[in-house]
DNA sequence: TGCAAATATATGTACATACATTTAATGTCG
DNA sequence: CGACATTAAATGTATGTACATATATTTGCA
């Protein structure tokens, strides 16, 4: 498939101007990206959140995580952790138990088969260069600095 | 509050390389933009693809749309066309009925309340600049185009 | 000490997403 | 014509999101 402009992708001939096309076009391109991980993640069970989470507490391994420091790293900072976390300890692929030192708090911890999943995943992810693979470094430096600007 | 990069909107000072952190800053800019429209809508009792569905049955008007050509116009593909429709019908902001000439489809249309909806909603974004408003529209043309590589 | 405020997490609800399945109408081709 | 595939939409189910509220623990301070 060609290079498909976001004007063919949604059928849409006109914009406004060229920050309501860029806007539609970011929305769109994240949501395309997403899709395709999770098409990826979802022969091995896990969902994009789920994904997320773990790659969080293998960030941490050996320590553990709170549920608080979780939300924190999460790029949807909204979403609820604790559900998430629900279906991982349900998978074995983390334990949860109280804090010693905070009986509030919890520590999440990853598995031994959560690291292995992960690295299958890895292993797929690279070979089926999910990602940004069609930017150099330096466009995607460019992008980065565009989207640090939007947000200022 | 000042230009706060990836690094410090998601706590994570370290990423592989430019590619990865361009992939977490498009997916968390998206979001980014998306919360907020969202959280101007809700006091208009609409939700973000709701919204988005009206918004293609006013470029239809007075034309009626299917699912389908929804569907097809939907930013998220995937998402379900019907029951968001639903939604709407029982606001009265849109009528739903059966295509005469195939009883398969469904002729969509928005009313006159969905009319007057939209055109206060135009107003307040435009007083509230949602959007790419930081960008310069050479700028956002050069997002766009990054944006269309990727998906390439 | 004791009690209100703050903190950490969990739960409830409405809505949306992702995807499989169902229902109904239409097209097609032997 | 009539069986069978195709098309259009709706429905079912598991998961996630957004936000309000609840529960339990800890902290602060009168």
């Amino acid at each position: 498939m060609q290079l498909m402009k976001i004007e063919d992708e949604i059928k849409q001939r006109a914009f406004k101007d060229e920050r309501q096309k860029a806007y539609i076009n970011l929305v769109f391109t994240a949501g395309w990206l997403q899709l395709r991980q999770s098409a990826m993640f979802k022969e091995y069970g896990l969902t994009l959140p789920q994904f997320n989470i773990l790659r969080i507490l293998r960030g941490q391994h050996p320590k553990p995580a709170t549920v608080n420091l979780l939300i924190e790293r999460m790029l949807d900072k909204t979403s609820n952790a604790s559900r998430i976390v629900d279906k991982l300890e349900a998978k074995a692929l983390v334990t949860r138990k109280v804090c010693p030192s905070n009986r509030r708090a919890v520590d999440i911890r990853i598995t031994e088969a959560g690291l292995e999943l992960l690295r299958r995943l890895d292993e797929v992810m690279q070979v089926q260069s999910i990602g940004l693979h069609n930017l150099t470094p330096e466009e995607a430096t460019q992008l980065s600095d565009l989207l640090d600007k939007i947000r200022d």
